[in-house]
DNA sequence: AACTATTTATAAGA
DNA sequence: TTCTTATAAATAGTT
């Protein structure tokens, strides 16, 4: 549809080619708007130039991220960007390794598989869980004290009671 | 184009915007390709109709998917579909969990912030903390006793070499 | 699904 | 790049 006929093929000419693609992304985006308008379409058409540079187009109210979730799901296709793949791949990783850590420090604590511990490990560890055992036991001893205040405080109150009782007797 | 002119809004007669679409969608997806062939541009055409069915287009070799990539890492535009994101969130989530609860265990095994453990939980706390310091004394134990034991090695070692050199002495 | 009158797109030229 | 225009191509309405 010009003064001559073409060929489909690649324009070898790179000033004719850059026209060409000018005039024919400008049809294409009109011609893909119609379509959505008039049939009630929902279009993204995405198109970068030999040069890289992007031009799209997508029905409204649609965004073109919208149009694409559409035709993952539709397409069963899986795509992760780089960007956040990277991202949640470097999360995923940390945790697991914060995690083996912890499980590794606990199983210290528990004692457990200490066959290839070294002598020089295993001072302190015995000095952390010293300081523990006496934490515990500490623990243990003020809350015993408390349940024996609170005790003594109901006796007392006992006594005070049958006192009154006694007064009121007399 | 055609015997009349046409205005560009939704075709209310059923049949024609279905005819129009069937007509429409051939004549864009041919120019999609002229002009991904002539211009050497890579383009990704998504067409759903207003029934839902997909039509596509993708300039060979690269799949729509690769298309799509290209665009989201260009525009910096995130998508997580929906399956990857639960799967990938759920995972975080049970990590999260599990990390957290490892940091309480090691507290507590530290004995750290015991202000609101309550008497039942301390008898098993200590407990567990008694089996743990005695299995690293055992450990410790272990260690020492070898050491000695190649100490005497040692010193057996050295009393036959000089038992050999008296005996070349003499 | 074909036909065809007409509109629209665009190749080449300015 | 933008405009012009001859011509190719697309397609609206019809059969």
């Amino acid at each position: 549809m010009g003064r001559g006929k073409i060929e489909v093929k690649r324009i070898e000419n790179n000033t004719s080619r850059q026209v060409t693609f000018s005039k024919r992304r400008a049809g294409l985006l009109k011609k893909t708007h119609e379509l959505s308008v008039l049939c009630d379409a929902q279009i993204g058409l995405i198109v970068f130039s030999s040069r890289g540079k992007l031009y799209e187009y997508s029905t409204h109210p649609l965004s073109m991220a919208q149009i694409i979730e559409r035709y993952l799901t539709t397409t069963g296709t899986h795509i992760l960007e780089h960007d956040n793949r990277e991202q949640i791949y470097n999360e995923l990783t940390r945790m697991r390794n914060e995690t083996h850590n912890l499980q590794l420090s606990l199983e210290r604590y528990k004692g457990h598989d200490l066959s290839n511990a070294k002598l020089e490990d295993l001072d302190p560890l015995e000095q952390q869980l010293e300081s523990a055992i006496n934490k515990v036991r500490a623990r243990k001893f003020q809350l015993l004290q408390q349940q024996l205040d609170n005790l003594q405080r109901t006796v007392i109150l006992h006594s005070l009671f049958f006192h009154n009782i006694n007064m009121h007797l007399l």
